[in-house]
DNA sequence: TACAGGATGACATCTGGTTGTCAATCTTTT
DNA sequence: AAAAGATTGACAACCAGATGTCATCCTGTA
């Protein structure tokens, strides 16, 4: 782990470009993790979203979620479909936006990288210091917040 | 901001979650930002690694500076390439690996953009706890280095 | 009830990145 | 010196996401 030239610069760029960096990293053990499971980091994420909420979603509720864009939501949510991992349901409230749920299978999958995923976790948690996990996620919404991009107008608190 | 049922798992996960969306967000805002400069995020990302790089760099080199792959390093430089804002210049010691730097408009385009982000950074960096900085650092790196893939094997420290 | 404007999905295009393959070039070993 | 093995760049395929356009659906208002 050589210094490199970048952390000598002032600690919040340094901090965005750790973040770039942590990103890519991670995509890819994400990657590598949910292969066996058949899943990419995308997906995985996307089931996730899907689980954890108590009622199905359209597809821009998801975006909106994921704070990822409105298409991008809805291209994984296509290919999810094709996969059979999820299930489109008709839209009492809005004929041209359907209601996405898991399907069993979807369920399965992501309960089986959800347990592997737990157990992992609990591992390398133990290295952690819950005070700065909390300062790290604090931190991280701040440079969120801090740099609005177009969408992000009309957001008051 | 509305809490978000992600945020109610575990701070490691909660922590890396944020890290996707916080990459994706701050993304979206360079590339706004340097749409000015006509440059990309990873554009620019790529200029300020050859511009503080004291030595030219090869396309490897530059890859593992990055923490991004070889090949996708390559494609970026060809662009750069191509758009005239880094010179390749023939390696002495590989015949087949050029070494590269930033070119006359290359280094003025990234010193005006380097201005603005510091004109911006000054402003920002207010708003940040120098301690919650430097710990969000080290909690990056640390979830990195808790993650290895495949070609971190052999990074003993 | 009509109509204007916003939300939405399909489709296409673009950027950025990974991965795999292959030939050319080092590098190491014998 | 020769052969085996590792690096490297070009090329191609692919994944993930943003963006733009358009037709369709929904909503609010005149």
């Amino acid at each position: 782990m050589n210094p490199s030239p970048l952390d000598t610069r002032d600690p919040l760029t340094a901090t965005i470009l750790a973040l770039f960096r942590a990103n890519g990293h991670m995509l890819r053990w994400g990657d590598h993790f949910a292969q066996p499971f058949d899943l990419t980091s995308a997906r995985w994420q996307m089931l996730g979203a899907l689980a954890a909420s108590p009622l199905p979603l359209t597809a821009p509720q998801m975006a909106i979620q994921m704070g990822v864009s409105r298409q991008g939501a809805l291209k994984q949510l296509n290919l999810l479909l094709d996969d059979g991992l999820v299930e489109r349901h008709p839209n009492p409230y809005h004929k041209r936006s359907p209601l996405y749920r898991l399907s069993a299978s979807g369920l399965e999958r992501y309960q089986r990288i959800d347990a592997a995923w737990s157990r992992h976790a609990d591992q390398v948690r133990a290295d952690f210091d819950l005070e700065a996990l909390n300062t790290t996620l604090h931190v991280l919404k701040k440079i969120q917040e801090r740099h609005p991009t177009q969408e992000d107008e009309g957001e008051a608190a």
